[in-house]
DNA sequence: ATGTTTGTTCCGAT
DNA sequence: CATCGGAACAAACA
């Protein structure tokens, strides 16, 4: 589901086509639940012009000429559709937004399958708050050194599958690239997070830079749901580039690789090349 | 029909 | 009190 290429990949599209776009109309769908409500949340909207598009951790953060944020978080089913059509409205649609720029028209639509997403309208500095509650960006600019890395992973208890996937200790990692990132670095997902060394840290940092850079490189995974597509319908490439994820075998050394549900998540590791070293 | 899917939050347990 | 594990959330698909 949208990890952060996929978020990525959905923001940086939306900044080259949408900055300058006015907003005509906002729509939302079977009384979705936005925030702060529904009135707020559209009068924010209404008549502003996008001035910017960003993406902090996994949130889709669309700036507009008041200074004010359109905050989407995807969740795990959440898509964004830009289409100039206005009629076909796609399925799961939650929030519409028309545009206009000149003669110019399009439509924003967000779906939400399963409506587990977040849609909200976020001052500059609930922006600053929001930054807060995540761990640093691993990518582009990685503002982390090993050191500090190290110091946040060491810092838990439970396994390092787990700490990968909490995003207050480094943001942008989800199931999928979190299960690759461990398999480039040899590391065992059940391994105690605070048993890891720094070189083996360093080597984890290094992973997850990798996966996450090839998946934006590779414009995000789309699995056989098609629950990430791109803001025009495309599928993303990733998934032909995954190193452990999904597998039955292990690309390094053959071996039958291991499936296994930790903390609730479906995990594939080589028992071979990922060996638990917990004393 | 029921189990599986997963990002985040919340709650009970430790 | 802080931290951790796991349930809950909703909906579609096999």
């Amino acid at each position: 589901m949208p990890e952060l290429p996929e978020v990525h990949t959905i923001a940086s599209d939306l900044k080259k086509h949408i900055i300058g776009f006015r907003i005509t109309e906002v729509d939302i769908v079977n009384n979705y639940r936005v925030e702060p409500d529904a009135k707020t949340f559209k009068k924010a909207l209404l008549q502003q012009t996008i001035t910017d598009v960003h993406r902090v951790a996994k949130n889709i953060l669309i700036q507009l000429e008041s200074g004010d944020y359109f905050r989407v978080h995807l969740a795990m089913t959440g898509q964004v559709f830009l289409r100039s059509e206005k009629d076909i409205v796609p399925r799961w649609t939650r929030v519409l937004l028309r545009l206009s720029r000149n003669t110019d028209t399009k439509t924003i639509f967000f779906t939400d399958m399963r409506m587990f997403g977040k849609h909200a309208i976020i001052s500059a500095e609930e922006v600053i708050l929001l930054k807060k509650r995540y761990g640093p960006e691993p990518i582009p600019q990685s503002d982390i050194t090993y050191e500090e890395f190290h110091k946040r992973i060491t810092s838990k208890r439970t396994n390092i599958k787990n700490v990968l996937l909490d995003q207050s200790i480094i943001s942008g990692l989800g199931n999928i690239y979190a299960t690759d990132a461990l398999f480039l670095a040899k590391v065992h997902p059940e391994t105690l997070a605070n048993k890891l060394n720094p070189d083996t840290t360093k080597k984890l940092l290094d992973a997850a830079k990798q996966v996450l850079s090839e998946g934006i490189e590779n414009r995000g995974s789309t699995l056989s749901d098609k629950m990430y597509l791109d803001i025009f319908g495309k599928e993303g490439f990733h998934q032909n580039h995954f190193k452990i994820y999904g597998k039955t075998e292990c690309p390094v050394c053959k071996t039958k690789v291991e499936y296994k549900k930790i903390s609730a998540r479906g995990t594939y590791f080589c028992p071979n090349c990922q060996q638990l070293k917990n004393d």
